[in-house]
DNA sequence: TGTTAAAAACCACAATTGTGGTAATTTTAA
DNA sequence: TTAAAATTACCACAATTGTGGTTTTTAACA
């Protein structure tokens, strides 16, 4: 318990990438939906990532339209970048500044999420 | 170019934890950083690992004591950060705040880490 | 200086991941 | 109602990763 979340290669999770997207999406859907680019996948590759996706719990058939199947999340991108972030913090041993400096060296961080970072932490701060 | 850092995996990457850490290290050195419990390597494995990182350009051989080879980074932990980070946004569409949202709510941010985002954003700022 | 302990060198192999083809089935449109 | 188009189902295979054993070399010391 507590570490399970699912582990999810990186193509699974360009895969992923559609479907939260899209809320949901069949293999066709999902396939389109990965931005075009040097090694996009072919749809009969999406295909195959798509039915581990399933056998690991990440997506589950919704219903049948035509002769396609619809697929459906079953696991957030909330959780998965969650797990991510932990992983990398394992690796820094709790730190968390080597990846906040990256974020704000690269821009990437806007003052509006330092203003809900702060927020945040002001709530918690207050709870102590 | 631009996106050719190297790509390391999982174990991989813990063993190059023990690198960052220690700064240069023996097979055996490294394998001893590496924090006990579930799933650490064998000392064999370890080596296995460095060979391949070797290869990768990660490390190289520094010179040899005794009969042991000593190792050194050639890459930073900063780079490899950076790099998931990188993809990590890649996957959010550029938005960090699903990042620093999960990092400020489990309590990993510090308020130095926030002091520390505003200067750099105030520098980055001034320069526009 | 020969034995032994340590490390390197080399090898093996299973699991996972990336990649996509082919055959069979099911719709749909002519 | 049958031919074409779409989709699934199933298969294959190479690259990478995780895992560690065996053999060989090398250094140290008794």
């Amino acid at each position: 318990m507590a570490g399970d979340t699912i582990k999810l290669s990186k193509l699974e999770m360009d895969v992923m990438g559609s479907f939260w997207k899209l809320g949901k999406a069949t293999v066709r859907e999902a396939h389109e939906a990965i931005p075009d680019g040097a090694g996009k996948p072919e749809y009969t590759t999406v295909q195959t990532i798509i039915s581990r996706l399933e056998a690991k719990g990440a997506v589950h058939r919704l219903k049948k339209v035509g002769n396609a199947w619809i697929y459906e999340p079953l696991v957030s991108r909330k959780s998965i970048v969650g797990k991510i972030v932990d992983d990398l913090l394992g690796l820094l041993e709790g730190a968390a500044s080597p990846i906040v400096s990256h974020l704000a060296e690269s821009g990437k961080l806007s003052e509006e999420d330092v203003k809900e970072i702060q927020e945040i932490i002001a709530k918690s701060e207050k709870k102590k």
